[in-house]
RNA sequence: GGGCCUAUAGCUCAGGUGGUUAGAGCGCGUCCCUGAUAAGGACGAGGUCAGUAGUUCGAAUCUACUUAGGCCCA
């Protein structure tokens, strides 16, 4: 960049107040037309790297403003390394596959059950799957560029592309090789209407609600004695059908007890449940129950020919609830499943996959198990094992998707063992650097409880599994597509040409390796975390061209809600690079919390809170978002709203004034400001100046180092209290600079270091604010210096230069505001208004070595004050009992006290500037512009008469009066009105000068 | 039931390694400024730092427990 004057003559006015929205739409129009990003892109290739690795979003649905918080500290971060010179990926990502989307495309098609699909076709439905995917990455893409996201978006990644599901064919083969993959059967969660058992990932806490549900007593005669009954209790009455034991607590107390002529034995803590009077016959441990034989409740149905029923021990069983006899069915519960496999029980599992009872159960076969309670109630009844039914509310499972009630069911599922995996996924996690520093901990919690990972699922839509069971019992894992060619003996030309999905897919049969029959793939499709969890691997091109994916891999920062992501997308990368590589996937992970609404409540329809990312975008501005996004601690969840975007437009706002001040004198002045900072080291600074470019260098030097740091909440901070400084302090010390006539160098000076500040602010902006920051450097920076970078973005990030850094001076100006600060204090002590001046300030608790500072800083302290003169005060001994000091004499070492004896002088001069200030309301009432010449007329009290001869000369150049006379000798006027000025009298009218 | 996190002004939040009088913004009150003006500024009121017990010369800060809320797991 070449040295030059800028042409201020290329400002443009601009409005009072911003409208974030029109100049965002604008700017949008702007990188399109002249390629910005793509710049970028060319300025910084093959420099240093930073890999960023972006979480793939959910292309289901459009983005909603909790998307909005990621996806801007994503945008930030990438933006601020382009600034720093660092060559990126920009590649952003689309998950695709999973129940998520086939239970929206199933809503948009009226679809019910699986066999609706089945019906429609596989092949429709997956195609169907795709479109919607598509159309919703789409839709993300616009609003992700709405929000100001540079992104190479041509080049997004998609979790259902072929070189994404071949990675994940590859990485499972490798956990083969391992022994790591093994088909299990379980009992797991399973909701009926989708057909699929929930992986542990998925049973989240919103997963339950709270129900009410009959629950039951019942009561099972023991074998070989004459009316006498275990009592028992459950809250699932579908699975007695597959009742094969009850367990009983060994240590408790039981009771056998007399109601009637019948005999119950149940736990001692739990009697009340009885409906009449009772006779306790004996009292024992639960342990002397084990191994009795009882006639189970469905004894009778075929699928329970065979089953012994006895009672067995069981530490979880609880006194507190029911009746200390539990129920067990192995085919219906987890629990019991394990307990089943100790005990060996016999485990009979009723229910099919949508949730109907198989053949061999007799009366109940082909009932909905939703349907069932009342027919099996009755039937208890009726063979009289049914003791009372009673209405219990428990939080029970259900479908995360569907609402659909929870049922358990044993299943076949394919799982990844975690026995050795999990220890070596602990060592890659501490690998990472987790933002906030817990991470660790909780995803180390989670690596420790983990079960076995459940990789399947009995779905259309999703990765093909590509594991190949034979009857013999024989299965195998294929790692890529030209393996599977290579084995096909069978469907190949029919699967060519297509993803690698069903039910394309499924026409491959290979040969098996052990006995030579033919074998398909089994038919169920994967996790899809499995899809997410290979994107380090996947998008890097880790099976294509390795020499690439070792020059990006391990990403060096992702960023991700923390909500979940432990246990998901966290947990998928580090066990998927954990196989391949032992190694971790990326360097820096920095969680953040979730969006709520301004009451700190969840976002939900139904409530009607949402705020829809489109429409906040439209009415707040994407900048405003990203403002209140990057100054989050991003830890905490965040209360977004539109009251909150109001606080922050209005701190912005203070910036823009600055900016707006300094274009309005600017555009008058013409001064002749060059495009370089260096050219402040040929001016004759002023403290003030001195010091605020000393602390703009601060300011470079913290927001540094919180952006190096991953460590954004501070940041907005830091560039609040400099704007504050910068307006509040230096602009409001330095404006007759800019105001003055003359142009001299002192008020070049002015305008050199005040656009010093407003470049640098804007390009240390740009990451967080890209438009706003874009907005006002075009017009700052590039209107008047086409030599400089066509885009703020374009721009090197500000560097710290230290031979503008003055500590001393920042820490005696700092003194200095103190003082300022005390004096008004004890002003305010006195009810003196700051237009009246006094003779005299002194200052208690300033040091000897300190005196200079009034010296030094004498104007600026006057002036503030309006003072004639200000001390030191040696001792209490210099303070007169008149004096007034300020109030809280606590809070600083110093004591400020004011003299507030008044002479005629002093009042004068007072009812001079009240004059002159209500002649400048008067003005602006009017409607004069503030450039307008007037006459001014007169008439007041003596008081005010004669002051304001005093200080016509004063007045006059206040007030741009070029006549200052009697009111009888005004001809015509255009405003006139009668004033109090400090309780007197005074009538005064204006003229405005026409001038041609 | 277990793990992790949080609790500071009416509201939203700051407060490395313990150190006198606990801060900011918004809101509120009083006032100032009026050439940034449907802005800006000053001053002020407001807090038993969730509770209890401990460690310490000294605790918002460290420890334990309790309570309340959040996240995750069982």
């Amino acid at each position: 960049m070449k040295e030059s004057y800028l042409d201020t003559t290329k400002l443009t006015p601009i409005p009072q107040i911003p409208d974030f929205v029109s100049i965002e739409h604008k700017i949008l129009e702007f990188w399109k037309t002249h390629d910005c990003f793509n710049k970028l892109r060319a300025k910084n290739r093959g420099k240093k790297k930073f890999s960023f690795l972006d979480g793939p979003i959910t292309a289901n649905n459009p983005m909603g403003v909790h998307h909005a918080w990621g996806r801007t500290y994503k945008d930030m971060f990438q933006r601020y390394k382009a600034m720093l010179g660092y060559d990126q990926r920009y590649q952003n990502g689309f998950d695709c596959q999973g129940l998520w989307v086939e239970v929206e495309v199933e809503k948009e098609l009226g679809f019910k059950s699986k066999r609706d699909i089945e019906q429609f076709g596989i092949d429709n439905f997956v195609n169907k799957c795709k479109e919607r995917v598509l159309k919703y990455s789409k839709i993300q893409t616009e609003q992700s560029i709405r929000l100001g996201q540079w992104m190479d978006w041509e080049n997004s990644y998609y979790t259902m592309s072929d070189e994404n599901n071949y990675t994940i064919w590859y990485f499972l083969k490798r956990c083969h090789e391992h022994g790591w993959i093994y088909k299990g059967d379980d009992v797991m969660p399973w909701c009926p209407r989708c057909g699929t058992a929930l992986s542990e990932h998925e049973i989240v806490t919103e997963g339950y609600k709270e129900l009410t549900h009959p629950s039951v007593y019942l009561r099972f005669p023991i074998k070989g004695k004459h009316r006498e009954y275990l009592l028992v209790w459950t809250t699932t009455p579908w699975t007695l059908s597959s009742n094969v034991a009850c367990a009983v607590h060994p240590d408790l107390i039981y009771l056998k007890v007399k109601e009637g002529d019948d005999i119950y034995y149940l736990v001692s803590s739990r009697t009340s449940v009885f409906k009449n009077k009772i006779e306790v016959l004996g009292e024992f441990l639960g342990k002397e129950l084990v191994g009795l034989e009882y006639i189970g409740p469905y004894d009778e149905l075929p699928a329970q020919k065979g089953v012994a029923h006895k009672v067995i021990s069981w530490d979880e069983v609880s006194g507190e609830e029911g009746t200390g006899i539990v129920h067990i069915a192995p085919g219906c519960g987890k629990e019991d499943y394990e307990l089943g496999k100790i005990y060996n029980l016999a485990v009979i599992a009723p229910l099919t996959e949508d949730g109907y009872f198989l053949d061999n159960f007799g009366f109940l076969s082909g009932l909905q198990v939703k349907e069932s309670a009342e027919i099996i109630f009755k039937d208890l009844e009726k063979k009289g094992m049914l003791y009372k039914i009673e209405d219990y509310t428990h939080r029970y499972p259900v479908c995360w998707r569907c609402n659909t009630e929870l049922v358990f069911r044993l299943v076949d599922e394919w799982f990844i063992s975690m026995k050795e995996l999990r220890y070596k996924i602990m060592e890659v996690a501490k690998q990472v650097r987790w933002i906030p520093d817990y991470g660790l901990e909780r995803e180390l919690d989670w690596l420790r409880n983990m079960q076995d990972w459940c990789i399947s699922k009995k779905r259309y839509w999703g990765l093909a599994l590509p594991i190949y069971e034979c009857s013999c019992g024989h299965f195998d894992v294929i790692g890529g597509k030209e393996e599977l060619k290579a084995r096909a003996v069978e469907g190949w030309e029919r699967f060519e040409g297509h993803s690698p999905h069903r039910p394309w897919i499924d026409e491959v049969k290979i040969a098996c390796k052990k006995c030579a029959n033919k074998v398909a793939r089994i038919p169920d499709v994967g996790n899809p975390w499995l899809d997410a969890g290979i994107v380090p691997y996947s998008t890097m091109g880790y099976l294509t061209n390795r020499a690439y994916w070792q020059e990006w891999f391990p990403a060096d920062f992702v960023t991700e809600c923390l909500a979940g992501q432990f246990r998901n997308w966290f947990y998928a990368i580090l066990a998927m690079s954990t196989v391949l590589e032992n190694t971790t996937p990326v360097r820096v992970i920095l969680g953040h919390g979730k969006v709520l609404d301004e009451q700190g409540e969840e976002m939900h329809k139904s409530k009607g809170n949402v705020i829809w990312f489109d429409q906040a975008a439209e009415t707040m501005g994407a900048d405003i978002m990203r403002y209140i996004f990057v100054n989050h601690n991003p830890e905490d969840n965040l209360n977004f709203g539109y009251r909150v975007a109001d606080e922050v437009k209005r701190k912005i706002l203070t910036f823009w004034n600055v900016y707006n001040f300094f274009v309005t004198y600017a555009r008058i002045d013409r001064p002749k400001i060059k495009n370089t900072p260096w050219a402040l080291k040929e001016l004759p600074l002023t403290d003030l100046d001195r010091w605020i470019l000393s602390r703009l260098q601060g300011l470079i030097s913290e927001v540094r180092k919180a952006l190096d740091d991953y460590n954004p909440a501070p940041v907005m901070k830091h560039i609040e209290r400099f704007v504050d400084d910068l307006s509040s302090w230096y602009v409001r010390r330095n404006r007759r600079r800019f105001w003055k006539s003359a142009e001299d160098l002192d008020k070049l000076a002015a305008y050199q270091t005040l656009y010093e500040c407003l470049v640098s602010q804007v390009k240390i902006l740009a990451p967080i604010m890209p438009f706003f920051a874009e907005e006002i450097y075009q017009n700052l920076v590039r209107s008047c210096d086409p030599s400089a970078p066509e885009s703020v973005h374009l721009n090197d990030y500000p560097e710290v230069k230290l031979e503008f850094r003055d500590l001393k001076l920042e820490e005696e100006m700092d003194t200095v505001r103190e003082l300022v600060s005390l004096g008004l204090s004890a002003r305010k002590a006195g009810q003196i208004k700051v237009r009246q001046p006094l003779r005299l300030g002194l200052i208690l608790g300033l040091r000897e070595d300190e005196e200079y500072l009034l010296e030094k800083y004498r104007v600026i302290l006057l002036e503030e004050l309006n003072l004639k003169e200000i001390k030191r005060a040696p001792s209490q001994d210099a303070i007169l009992a008149h004096y007034i000091s300020n109030q809280s004499t606590e809070s600083s070492r110093f004591q400020f006290y004011i003299d507030p004896t008044l002479d005629k002088e002093l009042i004068n001069e007072g009812l001079a500037r009240e004059f002159v200030h209500k002649v400048q309301n008067l003005r602006k009432e009017a409607g004069f512009e503030v450039a307008d010449r007037i006459e001014l007329y007169f008439d007041g009290t003596d008081n005010i008469n004669e002051a304001v001869q005093r200080y016509e000369g004063y007045i006059k150049n206040e007030v741009l009066a070029v006549k200052l006379e009697s009111l009888n000798t005004a001809k015509e006027y255009e405003i006139k009105k009668e004033l109090t000025i400090n309780k007197e009298k005074a009538i005064v009218a204006l003229m405005r000068i026409k001038t041609n």
